[in-house]
This record gives structure tokens, C-alpha cells and sequence, in this order.
RNA sequence: GCGGGUGUAGUUCAAUGGUAGAACGAAAGCUUCCCAAGCUUUAGGCGAGGGUUCGAUUCCCUUCACCCGCUCCA
């Protein structure tokens, strides 16, 4: 499929905008038109009906180790800045960067390691790449290069103390990069904001800033206690949020796949910790069924599971369901879901502080130096301090849940049912002659509109019988009458537009009181009576 | 962020240093008993800013957006 050609069937009927076009856009920002709007908030009820409200927490699933209750939540975009620090954002989002201007390569100022050397009268810091075991090979190979020498001089090479990261040193000039073949190639370091930041109060000074969250599960695991303590569950338990989230992407590109402002459905899911594996797979493949029942049903659709070098810190287990989007290279897949064991990490975060891993590869409170005494150390973000361990109230046994985070980004699954729907065949005119048509295939659950009713011809009262029918469905779903021009333009437009069926009043409607239903995909038609038209409609798109 | 490319009507595309055209689409009307091209009429455009010039959609600069590659990706 082209993706030219879909993204302009967006513009053109109305799925996709560009944000401020009339200005000339907006980089990462994208605005739904009213049948983009349909489709996502069919695809958020869609979500929000199959995971939370028509959830049965009285018997247990196909697949679950048990059965579980969900329920849902709405928080606000703008939460308590300690939020993102404790969470790790603060730190992973506000980055300063150097980059090459001789390579064009960016490095983390803070990652980015190296050795002061002296030779030819010269002093220069050597950085490297390299691993920790090949550091020094690496640093000496570089510096060889940096003052172009031959192996045998490595003896001429002075080197000072030992390796520091590239963020303890002044003077840039005098810095020889990873790749570069000169000194002083690297641009003074400069703050990547990856979080949005704003201002909380009308006089807002520095000590004011918050942020715009870059996702909405913090937003639960700070409400956990609230949830328990307001809605008698019980573990196991999932609390489902759907919303916006920010992140100031490097590089927004391929349409409104990475946008900076986005929509999310995530689910955190909390459960016993000797059940977690069990609960990850569950929720890993009941994930992947949802996309396929919705009609992503085909070869693009693929759960690809993490490798374990592969993991966050934190997560024992990740997968990903991705789809090929088609303005991705063949054979690569871009995520529309990451299914996360999370661990204890987040609700033990928010109790004790910003956790890392130590050496034995376990998670503790990350500790600094306190200013003014270098050798006493303090959290470097203290948690809230709050007990949020759950305690089984049978076995009174006392515990951190576990977390299994389905994350799904709204737009992205949009985007791959529109991607998915797309279609072009054949189909007669009215010389039967075949001409191309282009047809949208959404499963009519999200299809913006469920049905379309027709007058064949413009007289002989037959506007108003369609006109009625036209009513009686609105009343149930959106629904569209049309009654300009021929009927089989009238067909394509609802065909571009994705609509499954439509509803055509003729002459035969006057003698015996049926019309035509016409079905999207196959094109045929049968007739029903009139007044069996909403429940024939109803039973095919819920 | 870097390099290359592209910006003309809702869409797809022309042309031009001197009044910007087409097709499809849209709207109104006629026609029409089932799958877009039967007729009539109408509306609508040079991404933005600056410069060169008597005059710029065209040449130059800046900027914004989109596409491709690199970079990045919680």
C-alpha cells in the first residue's frame, strides 16, 4: 500500500490534519477531522468496553490464572514534579548532549568517558566508546591517532590520573571525539528537554516548574492507595487509564506515528509476585487477541517477545505487538503495545525514593553526596514515604505487588487500522465497466460511521421513507443520509469513508416495504422490511 | 540535530520574470430505479517573511512544513 495515498484520503476526507495548517504546521502534532474522530473514540470505547466496564470479574477468563477485577481512572496531566523524578523521567528526560560537527554523532555529556594525555607538547582528552574492558586498548589506539603515531611511540604518550566522564572537563576545544579524526570537534553541551515543561502559578519563577507527564501510568501507581482504599479490591486487580501524554521527540516523523502529543490506554495490572509470569502471559496474549478480533488480523500484526539484554533494568519480561506500517522499511515492524512486567520497581519507587540497580544486580535508592559533606550521602530523589505494600486480608500476608503494564498508544493503533483498511479494488460502473475503487475495511465496531441511507432516486416520496430510517439509526449510532447525485457515486464516497453498510429506499420499498441493505465489501445486497432496518444494522456493528 | 529532495485549488499535477491552467473532488440545479467519468452553473490556489527588480509564483536569502537517509528512541 501507498502511504501517500492513504495520508491523503486522510486530508481529503477528513480522518487526519495537519495541526495549525493554516500556519503552516506544527512539527509532531497532528489534529483528527470528524471521521478521524469517530474512529479513534470508537477504538478508545472499544478498549475501555473490552477491558474495564464490560470486564466479568465473577468468573475466570480464558487464559487467567484467576479470576480479577478491573476498574479505571482519569488523572491530571500536570502531577507533582517529584512524580518524574522518583519515576527516573526527571533524570533519562533532561539530558545534555554534545554532538560531532565533524561526525554529526551525539553523545550523553555524562556518558561519554575519557583520559587527559600529554605527547608532542600537546595535552588533549582522549574519549572512547569502548566497553570497560577495552577501555584502555581503546584510549591508546585513539590517542595514537589524535597525535598521529605509530605503535611503536605509544611509550612518548603521558597519560594523567585516570578515566573521567567527558562532563568533569572545561575545555572542549582540547577534546578528541569517538570518531573524529581532529581535536576540538564537539559542540559545547546543550540541554535536551525531553519533557515538556511549563510553569504551575501566574508568577512562575524556575522553582515553579512541572511537567507535562510523558505517560500516564505514573499517574496511577501514585493513586494505587486511593484505589484500594476507596474500591474494596483486591488483588489481583488492574486499574485502566486512557489520556494524553507529551514527550518532546528528537526526530517526530511517519505521520502520527511519533507524535508529542499522544494519546495512551495503559493498564496496570497489580498482582501477588509468585503469580507475575503467569499474569504477564495472560495479559501478553489476551493484548494480541484484541488487535486481531478488531480485524489487524493479518501478517502485519506480529508479538515479538524482548530479548533479556533487551529489558529495561527493572523488567523481567517485555513484548512488544508491532505492525508494519507500510512507510517502514520491508521486514520492520513499528510498536503499537509494549506488555511490561514492571516488578515492584514503580510502587516501591514511590515509596522509597528513585531506585537503580547496584552491582549484585538489585534495585536500591539511588544515593549523592549531600552538598558541603562529600562523605555523607542522601537520596538523590526521595519518595513519598508512603506505605503502599498490600496486605492479603486472608492470609495476612504483606507484600509489594507486582505490576503487568499493558501500554498501547491510541494514535498508533489508529493509525494501523487506517493503514489496515485501506484497500483498492475493482468494482463495475454502470456500463460494467470495472473501475478502481478505493475502499476503507474497518470492522464496523470502529467504523466512524455505521451506516449510510440512500433515496435511490430524489422523488416519489422516496426521500422521506429514507429520511425516517435515517432517524431511527442516528438515534443508535452515527449514521449518514445522502440523497445527491447517482447512487452509485453515493456507494463510493461511504466506501472511502469505511462505512459497512448501506441502506437504499426504491420503488420496490413502496409495494412491499423493504429496502436494500448493500454490504461494503462484498457489494451485495438483500432486503429487509423497513422496520427490521435498525436491528439488522445494530446486530453487525456492536 | 545533520545531509539531500519537495512545497502551485480539497486531492493529483501543469505552465510562466508581466492577468496561474487541467483532471478529479466539492456546492447548486437538471437528469437518473442500484455501483463514481449525462448536462448546466458556481466557488476555490502559488507555505510564510524578507531581498533583487519597473514588476517575483518564477531568481536569491531566511524560516516553516513534508519526504528520503543518518542520528535518537523512556
Amino acid at each position: 500500500m501507498d502511504m501517500d495515498k492513504l495520508v491523503s484520503l486522510c486530508k481529503r476526507r477528513g480522518f487526519l490534519f495537519q495541526s495549525s495548517e493554516i500556519y503552516g504546521g506544527l512539527n509532531g502534532f497532528w489534529d483528527y477531522g470528524p471521521l478521524g474522530v469517530e474512529l479513534k473514540r470508537n477504538i478508545k470505547e472499544a478498549w475501555w468496553q473490552d477491558m474495564v466496564r464490560g470486564h466479568d470479574e465473577l468468573s475466570t477468563p480464558a487464559g487467567a490464572p484467576e479470576a480479577y477485577e478491573m476498574t479505571g481512572l482519569d488523572c491530571t496531566i500536570i502531577m507533582h514534579p517529584q512524580v518524574w523524578k522518583v519515576s527516573g523521567h526527571y533524570d533519562l528526560f533532561c539530558d545534555m548532549m554534545v554532538d560531532c560537527k565533524e561526525t554529526k554523532k551525539r553523545y550523553r555529556f555524562d556518558q561519554l568517558r575519557g583520559r587527559w594525555v600529554v605527547a608532542k607538547g600537546k595535552r588533549v582528552f582522549i574519549t572512547t566508546l569502548a566497553e570497560a574492558e577495552q577501555e584502555t586498548e581503546d584510549l591508546e589506539k585513539r590517542a595514537l591517532k589524535a597525535f598521529n603515531l605509530r605503535g611503536k611511540d605509544a611509550a612518548s604518550l603521558s597519560w594523567e590520573e585516570k578515566s573521567m566522564s567527558l562532563d568533569q572537563v572545561d575545555d572542549l576545544a582540547n577534546v578528541f571525539a569517538p570518531e573524529a579524526k581532529e581535536i576540538g570537534t564537539l559542540t559545547e553541551p546543550r540541554e535536551f528537554n525531553l519533557m515538556f515543561k511549563t510553569i504551575v502559578g501566574a508568577m512562575g519563577t524556575e522553582e515553579d516548574a512541572a511537567f507535562l507527564r510523558p505517560e500516564t501510568a505514573q499517574g496511577i501507581f501514585v493513586n494505587f492507595k486511593n484505589v484500594l482504599d476507596s474500591t474494596r479490591v483486591k488483588v489481583p486487580f488492574g486499574i485502566a487509564q486512557i489520556g494524553k501524554s507529551f514527550r518532546n521527540e528528537i526526530t517526530p516523523r511517519n505521520f502520527t506515528f511519533r507524535s508529542r502529543e499522544f494519546e495512551q490506554m495503559e493498564i496496570e495490572f497489580f498482582c501477588h509476585p509468585n503469580a507475575s509470569r503467569k499474569w504477564y502471559e495472560y495479559w501478553r496474549d489476551r493484548r494480541m487477541k484484541w488487535y486481531t478480533d478488531l480485524g489487524l488480523a493479518g501478517e502485519r500484526l506480529v508479538m515479538r517477545e524482548h530479548a533479556a539484554d533487551e529489558l529495561s533494568h527493572y523488567s523481567v519480561g517485555t513484548a512488544d505487538i508491532e505492525y508494519a506500517f507500510p512507510f517502514l522499511p520491508e521486514g520492520e515492524f513499528g510498536e503499537l503495545e509494549g506488555i511490561a512486567h514492571r516488578g515492584d520497581f514503580d510502587l516501591r519507587s514511590h515509596m522509597e525514593g528513585k531506585l537503580v540497580k547496584n552491582a549484585e544486580g538489585c534495585l536500591e535508592v539511588e544515593m549523592i553526596p549531600v552538598e558541603g559533606k562529600p562523605d555523607k550521602l542522601r537520596p538523590k530523589h526521595r519518595g513519598s514515604g508512603r506505605d503502599l505494600t498490600y496486605r492479603d486480608e486472608v492470609t495476612n500476608e504483606k507484600f509489594v505487588p507486582h505490576v503487568i503494564e499493558p501500554s498501547s498508544g491510541a494514535d498508533r493503533a489508529t493509525l494501523a487500522f487506517l493503514c489496515e483498511a485501506y484497500h483498492e479494488d475493482q468494482a463495475p460502473d454502470e456500463n460494467g465497466e470495472l473501475q478502481t475503487r478505493v475502499v476503507m475495511r474497518f470492522h464496523p465496531r470502529i467504523a466512524p460511521i455505521k451506516a449510510a441511507v440512500f433515496p435511490l432516486v430524489k422523488k416519489d416520496g422516496l426521500p422521506e421513507i429514507a429520511q425516517e430510517i435515517y432517524r431511527k439509526l442516528k438515534a443508535k449510532f452515527s449514521a449518514f443520509y445522502d440523497e445527491k447525485g447517482a447512487v452509485g457515486r453515493r456507494y463510493r464516497r461511504q466506501d472511502e469513508a469505511g462505512t459497512p453498510y448501506c441502506i437504499t429506499v426504491d420503488g420496490q420499498t413502496l409495494t412491499d416495504g423493504t429496502v436494500t441493505i448493500r454490504d461494503r465489501d462484498t457489494l451485495e445486497q438483500w432486503r429487509v422490511k423497513v422496520a427490521d432496518v435498525v436491528e439488522e444494522i445494530s446486530k453487525r456493528v456492536m
